[in-house]
RNA sequence: UGGGAGGUCGUUCAACGGUAGGACAGCGGGCUCUGGACCCGCGAAUCGGGGUUCGAAUCCCUGCCUCCCAGCCA
């Protein structure tokens, strides 16, 4: 059953034996890093693909140059697979096919459908007319096919400058749609192509490359955004005047925007070259990379796709909903594991010193098949600062002097006094624990309302952990002029010396964990065997945050 | 003011002439050795005005609002 209109489409196309097999593709430019409104055309086309048993083409849309390079071509190839997406022996370049392109544009000349212009940028923009005005026709527009044939053999042996000449379609100066305004084929660019290399001194445009290239790979759906509604008749009119091989639609879907985020590629590659963020793949961008490093699973990507649909209306998502997908994911396969990110001593004075128990406790609550471990007890720990309130308000359930709480998994303790250095703050906890709740339950059944974590101080192994927030302070940071002042200076907070427990060392790159009561975590790339360093993927949901704010 | 597209709970997707539904967010409750998760519940929308129809979010007319387009970018 089709969830959309594009697959709606689809399956009538399937039903009415207009295909036998659908072929979508996945364009994108080597130009940038994909981020996550590229996931959800990812999701879409290589979705499609799967479900109706056809198969999606990975195609570089590397026609213009100056701006394409290889390494990005890389990275793209790296974050489609670890989405989980295959595009087999479908591996192609627009690149592949400048010589047919070029051909066919032989053919459009000969059709006396092309003509070679010799107009300046500025006179191509000024003859072109405006939103309310008809263009005007090039001088030019009516030279001899010998003369065009000739023009366009010579911008592709190289023999004239950047700018003096293009090919463009002679279809109408007057079309109330600009872009059938005898578009731009062809320009001239004597620049390396990062595959071609020198081959090559005419690069063709966009418009002319993507619905010729679409054909010649026999592709059925050819799915874009908004922004190209307008160009399809451009793409319908070359389809149908150059003799190909196959005849692609496309399809106009709305991009996914995301609040708190910006998601163009001009922004994102300014956030990495000013140094606002660490890189492209710093965790607090919203490229694949980013998510990837800050611990985002592929699955949890592919649920947020889908949960954000596909249709025409405009569209801004929630953060909220990309979060709540890692969460659900997360919760199912993270390991739980006990950190103090803010450590607060506890000497539990009745506890022999120099003793260890270990207490198993179990690794995922939700996943019993993920067994369990086991973790050190004895007489100094430390639990975080947060969980301790000297004088606590009405809601705040936690540790409090003369209060007894469940450390997770092991005892029962009661807190009898606080130890404060000279300006007042609190250094050092003092409690005593009940022999009798060992493992976490009392024998008279009482029950305390809060569990904390805990680790214990002398088995507890130092590392770095890394709090993200939202890069952006406001919902809409496009919207103000410049978008640099809206970044939150707090995006990113160190802590050097979070405790954790001692099951997780040795921890490998990219492990993910939950650190219970406090959030997910994934290890960073960056760690060493001498030292952890994690990244916050998404905080647990904290009630009692929620009540202290209000 | 030319052309193209779009207006449904706070957000987003659905309902394809027949009871406007789901998800996220919010609020309330239950349960819990994570104040997590989970479970239950609540509030919340068809852009306005006409018309067609037994019946309209859906069809027609009209008005309004929003987005996109004047790169030799994609």
């Amino acid at each position: 059953m089709a969830t959309d209109f594009i697959r709606e489409i689809v399956e009538e196309d399937l039903h009415a034996g207009r295909y036998s097999t659908v072929v979508t593709r996945f364009p994108p430019e080597p130009n940038g890093y994909l981020h996550i409104g590229h996931a959800k055309s990812i999701c879409l086309n290589f979705g499609i693909a799967n479900e109706y048993g056809g198969h999606c083409n990975l195609r570089f849309d590397d026609t213009n140059p100056t701006k394409e390079e290889a390494e990005y071509a890389e990275a793209i190839k790296r974050d489609v697979t670890w989405l989980g997406f295959s595009w087999g022996e479908h591996l192609y370049h627009a690149s592949d096919y400048f010589e047919q392109l070029y051909r066919w544009a032989e053919d459009l000349i000969r059709a006396e459908k092309a003509y070679v212009d010799g107009l300046t940028a500025d006179e191509i923009r000024a003859f072109r007319g405006t939103l309310t005005e008809a263009g005007k026709e090039s001088p030019h527009r009516n030279r001899s096919v010998d003369e065009n044939l000739d023009l366009f053999r010579r911008m592709r042996a190289g023999e004239f400058p950047d700018g003096t000449y293009v090919l463009r379609a002679k279809i109408d100066m007057a079309s109330p749609n600009i872009n059938m305004r005898d578009p731009v084929l062809y320009r001239i660019r004597h620049e390396t192509h990062h595959r071609t290399g020198d081959a090559w001194d005419i690069y063709p445009m966009y418009d002319y490359a993507h619905p010729l290239s679409d054909a010649i790979e026999s592709i059925t759906h050819s799915l874009c955004t908004l922004e190209f509604e307008d160009h399809r008749p451009l793409y319908d009119w070359l389809i149908e005047n150059v003799p190909v091989p196959a005849h692609p639609h496309q399809y106009e879907f709305a991009r996914l925007n995301l609040n708190y985020t910006v998601v163009s590629k001009r922004k994102l590659l300014r956030l990495v070259e000013d140094g606002h963020v660490r890189g492209w793949d710093d965790p607090r961008m919203p490229t694949i990379a980013g998510l990837r490093r800050r611990g985002y699973t592929p699955a949890s990507i592919r649920n947020f796709a889908d949960r954000v649909g596909v249709a025409k209306r405009e569209n801004v998502i929630d953060v909220a909903l990309l979060e709540f997908s890692v969460r659900e994911d997360l919760n199912q396969i993270a390991r739980r594991v006990m950190a103090v990110l803010e450590p607060l001593r506890v000497v539990i004075e009745n506890y022999p010193e120099g003793e260890t128990e270990w207490f198993d406790t179990p690794n995922n609550p939700e996943d019993p098949s993920a067994g369990s471990r086991s973790v050190p007890f004895s007489r100094v720990l430390y639990i975080e600062r947060d969980d301790f309130m000297e004088e606590p308000p009405k809601k705040f359930f936690r540790l409090a002097p003369g209060r007894e709480v469940r450390l997770r998994s092991s005892y029962f303790i009661t807190c009898t006094g606080v130890s404060k250095d000279a300006g007042g703050n609190i250094v050092e906890l003092r409690a005593t624990y009940d022999p009798a709740t060992r493992g976490g339950d009392a024998p008279d059944g009482r029950k305390p309302k809060a569990t904390l974590h805990w680790v214990s101080a002398e088995h507890a192994i130092d590392c770095e952990v890394r709090l993200y927030d939202r890069l952006f302070r406001s919902e809409n940071p496009e919207e103000s002029g410049d978008f640099f002042a809206d970044l939150n200076p707090d995006s990113l907070k160190i802590i050097a010396d979070a405790k954790l427990e001692p099951s997780v060392r040795g921890a490998a790159a990219m492990m993910r964990f939950q650190f219970e009561r406090v959030g997910y975590f994934c290890v960073d790339p960056e760690s060493t065997s001498e030292r952890l360093v994690f990244n916050r993927t998404a905080t647990l949901k904290d009630t009692w945050a929620k009540i202290a704010k209000n």
